[in-house]
DNA sequence: ACGTTGACCTATA
DNA sequence: GTATAGGCCAACG
């Protein structure tokens, strides 16, 4: 495996439970910025990984669970939220500039 | 090998 | 405020 999911799996792991943060904000950290779809791809390829990799605490720039679909069932990735104290609406993070997570300020 | 797709983001209108 | 366009680059068919 590359460097590249090596490293987003490493910060991944590293969102707080409760906090959440952005694919944008991961792929600005890693120096590949405008590239974030390959972050996306990571997270596609996740599940594969040994180690647990919260997927759901990775959301879009808006705080839409876009990538819900990609859970079994798509409800989990919403539960999983509500049962860190997120409150989540129509697929949208309440509040989400508040419980955002910038990997920048913390590392 | 080539065209399309995609858990995105920024910029412009 | 929404709508559309372009860019990004790996994986899939």
């Amino acid at each position: 495996m590359s460097d590249f999911y090596q490293r987003v799996y490493e910060v991944v792991r590293l969102i707080p439970p409760g906090r959440v943060t952005s694919y944008g904000a991961i792929a600005r950290y890693l120096g590949t910025g405008r590239s974030s779809r390959m972050v996306g791809w990571a997270m596609n390829l996740s599940h594969h990984q040994p180690e647990y990799v919260p997927a759901h605490r990775v959301v879009n720039r808006n705080g839409l669970l876009t990538g819900k679909i990609h859970f079994t069932p798509p409800s989990a990735m919403q539960e999983l939220l509500e049962n860190e104290g997120i409150t989540v609406t129509d697929d949208q993070i309440v509040n989400f500039n508040q419980y955002f997570w910038n990997p920048m300020d913390e590392l």
